[in-house]
RNA sequence: GGAGGUGUCGCCUAGUGGCCUAUGGCGCCCGCCUGCUAAGCGGGUUGAGGGUUACCCCCUCUCGCGGGUUCAAAUCCCGCCACCUCCGCCA
């Protein structure tokens, strides 16, 4: 949710970042009509209500048919503060709706347009030359299959399209992953959580993943519960409805989790492989800070992923997401991609938001300050998403008969592993 | 899933229809006192919204949440949620 004040205070940046997203300005227009329906409304009632109360005080020491006449008058009047009660609570949630569909407003750095429209911020190392190396790369299907590591049939065989099973090494590297990552944010200062999968609606709305991205959530049938495609959702829903002590932050979480998404509208795209699942786990970084601060906060979480996929060492870039692009919540967002040798181009590993007061707002998170009660701000980074990173360490550092070498960060994690062996032909 | 109990301000707690504009304590903040500390004394201390706006001030809502009864609800009634105890089931 954004700031009610700058909406009514400033209409016009806020139609600004409409337009930044490619999005109408209709709905601005329609918030703050409702936001006058509303603030009238809320008058009427509260001048029927205090005349209530004046004549309620009244009636205890009223006698006779003094006391009768006032009885008269309130009977009515309660009638039409019901009314007037009615009537604010209907425009009060018009309001909200419609402040809760206007997206964060892109920070002016985010570039503007679609998906397309993202801009280059640094590309680091170099996507290794198989063609000077002199051999063809497999693909990581191909590679799972020779090292007994990924098994798609199967998957497909008892849950479907879009899963997979992690066998034997394929097992051993989500483990691998998932503790040296947990190290690194352990390190880097961060309370290590594992928190639900399941939440209620409460959690799914106020980190925005009931709106347009709606489609993209399993529910689950008979129960108010879904299942999270993030750990953003438990992350930033485990501080709601809460006044924390502005002294203690940031608060840094990093959660490890199953994610879950439909993939709803992405039918054959990334049909091969676990590039794009319907099931994952990661490895999320959470902080709550002032919004003053979020900005240096969300480099920082930039920086622990840039740190991440170095020691895993994998060529990468760093894109600015352009505002179009942007989930609701997020104000900015980074994206750092990995070069994927046999598709010859980079794809995403990890992603970073900054979500400034958008969710805290919607959550009732909110900090105490030597100024004051404010909302706080929420970011959050991927460290890592085991199914691609797997694809990316095997394709990157896979040797020409078929085995992979296994980065000096990772090997300790991987029982002292240099090389992965094939295990079939 | 069944039965019973509980839910009041950061924490504990008083409050059985109008004098609740919610009590008292702890903690915390400000001040006084004081070699230092502690103690003592005085004051302050839920949050949201609206009006007004330099500050102030006024009003409404907020006793787990939502309804209902009533002129009037923390208080009575109904539903829901959370926690506790017991029973059943279960990894």
């Amino acid at each position: 949710m954004i700031d009610p004040r700058l909406l009514r205070d400033d209409p016009d940046r806020v139609r600004a970042g409409q337009a930044k997203r490619g999005l109408s300005a209709d709905v601005v227009d329609h918030a703050l009509a409702a936001d006058e329906q509303r603030r009238s409304s809320i008058a009427e009632y509260e001048r029927l209500r205090a005349e209530q109360k004046q004549l309620g005080k009244q009636i205890p020491q009223a006698q006779g048919e003094e006391k009768q006449a006032l009885l008269e008058r309130t009977k009515t009047l309660s009638a039409d503060v019901k009314k007037a009660e009615a009537a604010q609570g209907e425009a009060e949630q018009t309001y909200r709706e419609l402040l809760m569909a206007i997206p964060n407003v892109a920070a002016d750095e985010a570039p503007a347009g679609g998906e397309d429209d993202y801009a280059v911020l640094e590309e680091v190392g170099t996507p290794r030359d198989f063609a000077a190396e002199g051999f063809e790369p497999k693909d990581h299907v191909e590679l799972g299959r020779i090292l007994g590591a990924i098994d798609v049939e199967r998957g497909a065989k008892v849950s479907g399209a879009r899963f997979y099973y992690l066998t034997g090494v394929g097992a051993d590297l989500e483990l691998a992953l998932v503790n040296m990552a947990m190290d690194q944010a352990r390190g880097a200062g961060f309370t290590t959580m594992i928190p639900p999968a399941l939440v209620k609606p409460r959690a799914m709305e106020g980190t925005g993943f009931l709106g347009q991205a709606a489609d993209d959530v399993y529910r689950i049938e008979g129960d108010e519960m879904y299942l999270v495609g993030t750990s953003e959702v438990p992350l930033a829903a485990y501080h709601s409805d809460e006044i924390l002590d502005g002294r203690s932050l940031p608060l840094r979480y990093a959660a490890f989790s199953p994610c879950f998404r439909k993939e709803a509208g992405s039918y054959g795209k990334d049909t091969r492989g676990i590039i794009r699942v319907h099931w994952f786990d990661k490895v999320e970084m959470f902080s709550y800070t002032t919004v003053e601060e979020s900005e240096a906060e969300h480099q920082r979480l930039l920086g622990w992923e840039k740190e991440w996929l170095e020691k895993l060492e994998l060529a990468y870039r760093v894109i600015d997401t352009a505002a179009g692009d942007l989930g609701l919540s997020a104000q900015r967002k980074f994206d750092c991609e990995a070069w994927i040798p046999t598709q010859g181009r980079y794809r995403e590993l990890t992603s970073t938001s900054n979500c400034t007061d958008f969710q805290a707002r919607r959550l009732d998170i909110r900090g105490r300050f030597e100024d004051g009660v404010k909302p706080l701000a929420t970011l959050n980074g991927t460290l890592v998403a085991i199914p691609r990173t797997i694809v990316a360490i095997l394709e990157t550092h896979q040797q020409a008969d078929g085995s992979v070498r296994v980065p000096a960060a990772l090997q300790p994690y991987l029982q002292g592993r240099k090389i992965l062996e094939p295990v079939v032909g």
